[in-house]
This record gives C-alpha cells, sequence and structure tokens, in this order.
DNA sequence: TTCGTTGTACGACTTTCTTCGTTGTACGGT
DNA sequence: ACCGTACAACGAAGAAAGTCGTACAACGAA
C-alpha cells in the first residue's frame, strides 16, 4: 500500500483540538521551528529531547489537528504548518502563538 | 483575614500555563462570557455545565494563568478579564481565541 | 445570634495525556 | 536478496487533569 497520512479537513478542524495540541511545550517547539523556515523537514531533522515513539506521536497529535501536513518522501516525513489553512480557519491565531513563542523565549517556564 | 486572591504579574505570565487554560472548553466559555460585556460578574452567574468544586477550579486555573481577576465584593467574587495584561504580554492571542470561539460555536465540536 | 448565600479547601475517583519500549513495514542502497 | 533507515502501530506504566461530594469560612440579612 502506498503509504499515505489522513489530514482533517480544514472544515472539519476545531478550535479544541487546536488548542489542546498547541498547548504542549514540545508540540509548540516543532510548529516553531516549523515557522522559522524550517518548511519540509523531516522528523528525525527537529532534535526534540524525547524519544522517537513520542516524536511521533506528538506530530501525529499536530497533524490530526490540522496544524500540519505530512507526506512522505522516501522513508522520511516532510511536515508542513498549514498556516494558510489555519488562518482562514482561526484568522491571526497561528501567528499570535508564533509570536508569543518567540517572546516567551528565555523568560520564565518553570520559574527559576 | 481580609480574603483577597493572589494574581501573577503580568510579566510572570507563561505561554504554557495561558494556553492550558485556553485548551478546556468550559474555560473558553467563562472567558467568552467576559468578553462579551459579562464583566465583574459573580462566578454563579455563569451558568456551567459542572458542580460548583469544579467551577471553583476552573475560576481558579485562569486566575493563576493570569487571565482573569477575581475581587471580592460582599461574599460574591467579581470577574474580570484581563485584557490590557494580557495583550501587552502576548499581543493579539487572547482576540484570536475569543474571536476563533464565536466562529467555532454551532460548528463540529464531538462530530455528529 | 442565627440563617442562607457564595465560594474555598481537601480528598478521592475517573479519565486523559505523556512517555517509552518493542515490533512491524515501506523505502533506498549495497 | 539483504540490510539499514525512518517512521507507524500497539500496548503499558506513570503523571496530570477534570469531576465531584463533603466540610469549612466569610459575609449579609433577618
Amino acid at each position: 500500500m502506498p503509504r499515505e497520512l489522513a489530514h482533517p479537513d480544514i472544515t472539519a478542524v476545531t478550535l479544541d483540538a487546536v488548542l489542546a495540541a498547541l498547548a504542549d511545550p514540545i508540540r509548540r517547539e516543532i510548529v516553531t521551528q516549523l515557522a522559522q523556515g524550517h518548511h519540509d523537514q523531516a522528523c528525525i531533522a527537529f532534535e526534540l529531547p524525547v524519544s522517537k515513539s513520542t516524536s511521533t506521536h506528538h506530530f501525529r497529535v499536530l497533524r490530526e489537528a490540522g496544524l500540519i501536513t505530512q507526506r512522505y518522501e522516501g522513508t522520511s516525513i516532510l511536515n508542513a504548518l498549514r498556516c494558510d489553512d489555519m488562518d482562514a480557519r482561526f484568522p491571526g491565531l497561528l501567528d499570535a502563538v508564533i509570536d508569543a513563542e518567540s517572546s516567551d523565549r528565555g523568560r520564565a517556564t518553570t520559574t527559576p
């Protein structure tokens, strides 16, 4: 079978799923890297502080929430943000979160 | 003891806490009602589909995340959105979520 | 003072999420 | 054909979150 992953139609994307997906710091890290021009990069290219299984899980959550697309390229998967779709569905939301994430870097996360 | 509730300084507010707070539909319901002019309304005025204990819990999460202020007025508590603070900390984020919540009403939440 | 209202605090239960290891599959290269 | 890479699918263990009931404290009114 030619491997392909299911992506939700943008009209079926819920705010609940999007916010739940963005509530996790690791998933926001992925989104941030994708927003910084790391489009079409394999999952392994993101250096995340978790195991490979967990990494796969997070990418899956982002995809099922409608935030990213994933398509096969050989054995790898190329990831991309669904910027246009998200902006059509929830205008300004994704940009606001990405901006917030940038300005939140180096600040209190666990209150040191 | 004169009852008063602790509110985080806006500089100490984290994106993590804010998004985690907004990820719950009941808490978004509260935020939406506050945004629709229900400022300074007691907790009991929000008709939520949960018990009193749970309601208290959700208001507490919102307050500790920095999204709302709570001040006593007799036995009641008056709630208000920290619009200005939030917009200073994470510009556009709160508005985007409120707008998204409005446009998400009446749409697929559990996909019927 | 006594009572009802409003909300907090605590503990317990249930569900969900995060994380991981293991196993299996498609693809590319040798 | 064989092997290594990159990822998915599955199941399990632990942590975290939502929910509730009961008990308690502050305030206002009768």
